[in-house]
DNA sequence: TCTGGGGTCCTAGGACCC
DNA sequence: TCTGGGGTCCTAGGACCC
């Protein structure tokens, strides 16, 4: 068997945690420029609000129906994250950390009638260890394991716990779920399939094999298998190595010159080395991409994006830098305005793999100063130190006004206690201050796979 | 005025190899 | 005159996930 531990709303969850307050009130997390919904507490689902609701379209309601607003702080979310995840792997010898909020167990050589209590315990546990609120799904695969989890969700009665066990079990949970709500099928699979008169995970289940193979190839048929029962997802207990490295944004405002553009895409290069290095990889290609607004249909629209190899593999933050500068000369044209630009670093390997080269030798020099550089940054902060050509570019990224302090990464933002109190106070001395250098710590930290 | 960011896997087709 | 069989690598696009 399988268990799919999943947190509750996580990004709500993790700002509740330190702020009570919050507890049992309409909340909102917003995605990066505070554009979109990205989070929802119960309260929040429960009156109308949507995953990806455009934020300024529903501002007035949203006042209006007493919902609280958080800007993303995924330097708190990623950390949380990892508290969560260390207290799971100590409740089966197998685990599988599959997003920033989600986690598969392998219980198998358990006693199969104390699963559900043993579910209640993880659940009881992380909560009190971390103030995470946790569901668990538990099933022969770890596509029902992810079903039995919806069901753990919603169902009132399960209590945060559902176990598929019995054939009768098997055959309600899929009667019950709707095609797109089965993992790994999405928006257009689900449409193509309900053309064909298939609406539920059962009936998606009975379809010939050969059917699906021909229309959804080998994914929708393991798909269909592991509903049936059989195992052909096995737990990824090793974290892979990326493959790629992304760093990406969109601008608060848009973006006509060169100079802007510029510094810019130098301080996504920067970041994008900083993250190479932190994983010990080199890259042997990149490509860079830009472009204008979509949403803007009247305006013209531009989009460009080149790749170039990296010959030997590098992680230098120099030649990084300076092939993306190469790039984006190549792909810019004037007179448009621009929207979002990123960067994408391809061709991963380790540092340590990275093929010889018979004409190359590497300065010393220059990786030890990279080095130097980086233990300087993680000591006094993102961008304490930088290359000189490297401007600081300035106005283009609108600010996140509701994001909460770092509670638990930053020495100044840790919540006071006192005796008076009956629970942790955020300390309110530095809410958003403005300050530079603290905003900066959380453009580098996006990831939303952990 | 304003609309997120970061990933993976699979497939088909072209080009090429022996 | 006609003409086999087996393979790799690359890329773009589509689909999915959180």
């Amino acid at each position: 068997m399988f268990a799919l531990i999943d947190c509750n709303n996580f990004y709500c969850s993790c700002e509740r945690v330190f702020q009570p307050a919050l507890e049992g009130k309409p909340l909102i997390v917003l995605s990066n420029n505070d554009g979109c919904v990205i989070a929802r507490s119960n309260e929040a689902k429960a009156i109308g609000v949507l995953m990806g609701d455009v934020y300024f379209k529903h501002k007035d309601r949203f006042r209006q129906q007493g919902i609280l607003i958080r800007s993303s702080n995924y330097t708190l979310y990623g950390d949380m994250s990892h508290r969560v995840m260390s207290i799971l792997s100590t409740f089966a010898p197998q685990a599988e950390i599959y997003s920033i909020d989600e986690c598969f167990l392998d219980l198998s050589g358990f006693a199969p009638h104390g699963l559900v209590d043993y579910a209640h315990d993880i659940c009881r546990t992380v909560k009190q260890w971390t103030g995470i609120p946790v569901s668990v799904g538990i099933g022969q695969t770890k596509t029902l394991a992810k079903l039995a989890n919806r069901i753990a969700k919603r169902n009132k009665l399960a209590r945060g716990v559902y176990c598929i066990d019995t054939a009768a079990q098997l055959e309600g949970a899929l009667q019950n779920t709707a095609i797109t709500d089965i993992w790994g099928i999405g928006r257009r699979l689900g449409k193509r399939l309900n053309a064909q008169g298939i609406q539920t995970a059962a009936g998606f289940a009975r379809l010939q094999d050969g059917w699906i193979r021909k229309n959804m190839g080998v994914t929708g048929l393991r798909t269909a298998l592991e509903l049936r029962g059989t195992i052909c997802l096995s737990l990824d207990t090793q974290q892979q190595d990326k493959q790629s490295i992304c760093v990406s944004r969109s601008f608060g405002k848009s973006i006509d010159d060169y100079d802007a553009l510029h510094d810019i895409v130098s301080t996504f290069a920067t970041m994008a080395a900083a993250k190479l290095r932190k994983g010990k990889m080199v890259a042997g290609g990149l490509s860079v991409f830009i472009r204008t607004n979509a949403f803007q249909q009247n305006q013209p629209q531009y989009s460009n994006a080149q790749t170039m190899g990296m010959i030997p593999a590098t992680n230098s933050t120099q030649e990084i830098h300076k092939a993306a500068q190469q790039i984006l000369k190549n792909i810019y044209r004037a007179g448009h305005h621009y929207k979002k630009a990123g960067i994408l670093l391809l061709d991963l390997c380790r540092a340590e793999a990275r093929p010889d080269m018979l004409f190359h030798t590497e300065n010393p020099r220059n990786s030890k100063l990279i080095e130097s550089c980086d233990v300087i940054n993680q000591k006094f902060g993102v961008g304490s130190i930088q290359y000189g050509q490297l401007k600081r570019p300035r106005g283009w990224y609108a600010p996140q006004k509701y994001r909460s302090p770092h509670y638990t990464t930053s020495w100044a933002d840790i919540p006071l206690a006192s005796a008076q109190d009956n629970f942790f106070q955020p300390d309110n001395r530095r809410q958003h201050t403005g300050n530079r250098q603290d905003d900066r710590r959380d453009e580098g930290d996006a990831d939303t796979k952990g």
